[in-house]
DNA sequence: TTGTATGCGTTATCAA
DNA sequence: TTGATAACGCATACAA
């Protein structure tokens, strides 16, 4: 008995069909090398190739390289809307250039990260896309010691020279706080996200440089932190805030889950948005605009992001020479019905 | 100069500092084969590989073994929120039996998905899990023909003997038209998603079962179908069925889209939901009930979905005596505020 | 312009 | 129980 299945053809069963050496085969099958064959036999070996439907093995080729144009890409949570685009984005510029997308989830765990990330690395990804948020990590610090090529989307390593494209945050906090003090607000609360994270800081010093440019009070109180980037931990937080007693009648959320989180404490406690309190949030997640509060928010480019992030990493893969650097795209205020001039009494003491 | 970097370690490399054969190492290492080596050598030899940081190459042993152990992962588009969930059930399955996920989005564009998942084949994946949802497909026949793993998730295909993963669309929407029954309703619409896809088809005829079901008039022209699972082809099904006249006091979506399109419609036209129209969905997509009038929808094990395709597919891989079989997960209706009973006159004539 | 030889790191198949 | 050898499919330095 021969073969059960054809088994698939070689760049030796092309050569033999077209009776020259499996070398020349490769050589006229890669776009790179092609000049060296002649025109008529690249011509011959072409149409040997294609009707035997030889594709080429590219894990063969990838030991012999020790390239494997995949890249990991590697977020804490797909089911987060926040990531959905960013991925794609960067899917779409990968996969045009030839490369694959390797996609880990980490939930922000950083065993299941490192893990994940080993696994990515064992698999000879060529490089990284890092969406995940936790400022401080050993792990992005030992690859990127290791020389290993990667970008940052959505987040920056202040004290390490890793490319990132990131969105101008502090600039979209800006655009929030002054929308807010335009509509006549003074004493504007923060709901920071974690400070663990880039962003979570970011956005809070952002935050606190905003209030200054306004000459409004600078309360330190109005400033809390999350515990993490979810609605329960944004509800946590806004209650705690109402339960100190303090006076505020706008809130600028971390992000929109924080600020989801705040709608929940707001229908508990009878508490309406924007009359009570106007609200903004960060991301522009899908359907904001149909919550029973349509919610402002700060657009953010994800599509862009990941794409930009993308285009980056390919770059420093293919080019040597390649510096990293980062690049800044722009935030737009999206305002909708969650924000309006300040009415009445303060809402802390509506709550009790 | 020797070499600029240490180079990753290999199965020689630990075989030289412990003093025996590579071929060993290999067997030592492999759970499968540790057996056949002593277990003294076996103890040094993972001290060795241990202290060594070796790490084996996947890529290597995929040459040698021809398996891969990674799978491809076909959908439509990840930023639709019913998909994230489904991947990512996919993928801690996978991740747990050691195989890698390759995500590709086709954009329900034949064209696109054809090269994406040559692209897939290309890279030697293992198997497919197919989540898009076109009924007809050349492709699917295809691979199927050619001995292709694959397992078929949220869609089946009839014709075809090919493993898929659903849930209980027909209870689902029965669950859906006997709790508006319940409320009172007697002529309810059902805005179909394209008779293309699988789902479409299949939560239509449900539709029209569950009316028969409930003796209730089967009106056909109660039954509209969407050009797309998306918002606007919701609005303007609902559209269409609010100006030709009929009367209908309650519409049963083909799924959270389309129901949102409904919304729009119901809003542009100073309708109330659930007032002048109650409106149930399907897949219960994130933030539902944070909208303006919290949607009722049928609610699906999406991670579920993904976990078990991905654990069939791992079946079908490793067990060369699979047989293709369904497996079909419950549906459960979430009621909220966009369904109450029948109130006044028909939508259709406060609409002119 | 084409062919030869070699090796990427691993595992399968022998033989010892 | 261990070792030797070859081979997976391809790419590249070198020779012709």
């Amino acid at each position: 008995m021969t073969r059960e299945r054809p088994s698939v053809p070689t760049l030796r069963d092309v050569a033999d069909a077209v009776g020259v050496h499996a070398t020349t085969v490769s050589r006229a099958l890669n776009p790179k090398t092609r000049s060296q064959v002649g025109a008529e036999t690249v011509k011959r070996i072409m149409k040997a190739a294609d009707s035997l439907g030889y594709r080429p093995n590219p894990i063969a080729r990838s030991l012999k390289t020790s390239r494997s144009a995949t890249v990991g890409l590697v977020i804490p949570d797909l089911t987060n809307p926040l990531f959905p685009p960013i991925v794609r984005g960067a899917e779409a510029v990968l996969e045009a250039a030839g490369y694959s997308a390797l996609i880990v989830n980490t939930d922000s765990d950083l065993v299941r990260e490192r893990a994940r990330v080993e696994s990515l690395r064992s698999r000879q990804v060529e490089g990284f896309i890092i969406a995940t948020a936790l400022l401080d990590h050993p792990l992005l610090r030992e690859l990127h010691e290791q020389g290993a090529r990667m970008v940052l989307v959505n987040r920056k390593v202040e004290t390490l020279q890793i490319p990132s494209v990131v969105s101008d945050d502090a600039d979209g906090i800006a655009q929030a706080v002054r929308h807010l003090v335009e509509l006549g607000h003074v004493r504007i609360a923060h709901l920071a996200g974690p400070r663990t994270t880039s962003t979570g800081l970011l956005r809070a010093r952002a935050f606190r440089h905003a209030v200054q440019d306004h000459d409004l009070p600078a309360d330190p109180s109005l400033i809390v932190e999350c515990t993490g980037w979810n609605e329960a931990a944004g509800a946590r937080a806004l209650a705690g805030l109402l339960d100190g007693g303090n006076a505020f009648t706008a809130v600028v959320a971390g992000n929109d889950l924080i600020a989801l989180g705040c709608y929940d404490v707001l229908a508990e406690r009878g508490l309406s948005c924007p009359g009570d309190l106007s609200v903004v949030g960060f991301n522009d997640i899908p359907f904001l605009d149909k919550l029973r509060t349509p919610l402002t928010t700060v657009r953010l480019p994800h599509v862009d992001l990941g794409a930009e992030a993308a285009r980056m990493l390919i770059e420093s893969i293919e080019d040597s020479g390649y510096r990293p650097r980062s690049l800044l795209l722009p935030a737009t205020l999206t305002v909708r019905a969650s924000t309006t001039r300040p009415h009445t009494g303060q809402p802390s003491r509506t709550a009790r």
